[in-house]
DNA sequence: CCATACTTGACTATTTTAGTCAGGTTTATA
DNA sequence: TATAAACCTGACTAAAATAGTCAAGTATGG
C-alpha cells in the first residue's frame, strides 16, 4: 500500500507555490528546482491541476502559476482527485448491484475495505493546504 | 495509493479460515476454492503466516491449516506485516538523521505523510480477525 | 505405502510507475 | 514586433513491482 510519486509531487508543488502565493506566479522551473522534480514531470503534473481549477497559469516572461481558490479551500482530496490519485482497497466494482468477482454475494472482507478506503479519504477530506504551510514551514535558505 | 492482492488475499483467507476454526484444520484447496484464489498463491501467502506464527499447518490426510491464536489477537497490522505489506508514503528513509533527498532539511510535507501513515496504521492495528469475521458474516451457500 | 496435503524456490508475463523527449503555442516586454 | 521565457501536449520507454505460474519436492495419516 503505497502512494505514488504524483500524488506526492504534486501535493509538494502545491504547497511550495502556496507560500509564494500572494506575491507573484511561480514558475515550475522554480519548484523544479526547489522541490527536486524534474520540470517535464511537473508540466504534466500541472497540467492535470490546472485542468481541474485548483490552479491558474500565468503565462509569458514572470509568468507561473498561481492558486485558483485560497489555500484553506484547497483539501487533499481535491488534489489528489486532479491527478488521478485514487485510493483502491477492492477489485471488485464498487457499484456493481452484483458482489464481487462474478459472485452472488459480497466477498467476506468487502466491508473492510470499504471501511479502510472511507478512513483513507477522510485524512483527505479534512486537511487543507493551508493546513500544510503551517504545519511545514520549512526555513528558508 | 492501493492494496496489493496479496495483502487482501492473505487477510480474506484468514477471515475464512476463521470461521471454520474451531472444527477442523482448513485446507488451502477449500480456501482456493470458495475464495477463488490460486492454490499456488495461497501456499506463499501462508508460508509467510506460518512463519510469523499466525497460523499452524497440519500435515496429511485431512489436514490444512488452523489458527495459531484466537481470532481476537490476529490483528491486520500482524497480518499485514507477514506478508509484507507495508504502508509507505514517503521515499526519504524514515529514521534518517538527514533530511528527504539528500537536502539539509525535511521535505515540505514529511510530516504529512507521516502523519498519513499512522492514521492508516492507527486502523490496521485496531481491526482484529474477530472483528471481521462478525461484521462480514456471509451467508453460507 | 501412497494419496493427500503442505513446502520451497525459481521463473515470467503483465501492468504500473516515473519519468524522458520532442515539438509545439502563447504572451510580456524591450 | 521579435524573442525569450514560460506553458502545453502527447507519444514514448526503461525499470520496478505485481501477481501469479510451474516444477519438484517433503511429510504424514490411514
Amino acid at each position: 500500500m503505497k502512494l505514488t510519486s504524483k500524488g506526492r509531487y504534486a501535493v509538494m508543488a502545491l504547497v511550495d507555490l502556496a507560500r509564494f502565493n500572494n506575491i507573484n506566479p511561480v514558475s515550475l522551473r522554480d519548484i523544479s528546482l526547489r522541490q527536486g522534480i524534474s520540470l517535464d514531470y511537473l508540466e504534466q503534473i500541472f497540467s492535470k491541476l490546472r485542468k481541474n481549477e485548483i490552479v491558474q497559469s500565468v503565462r509569458g516572461i514572470q509568468g507561473g502559476y498561481i492558486l485558483n481558490k485560497k489555500a484553506k479551500e484547497i483539501k487533499l482530496t481535491n488534489i489528489f482527485d486532479a491527478v488521478d490519485e485514487k485510493v483502491k482497497t477492492v477489485q471488485c466494482k464498487k457499484d456493481s448491484k452484483k458482489g464481487c468477482n462474478g459472485k452472488a454475494t459480497k466477498c467476506l472482507t468487502h466491508n473492510l475495505w470499504d471501511e479502510l478506503e472511507n478512513h483513507i479519504n477522510d485524512f483527505f477530506k479534512e486537511k487543507s493546504l493551508e493546513d500544510l504551510v503551517k504545519d511545514n514551514a520549512e526555513r528558508r535558505v
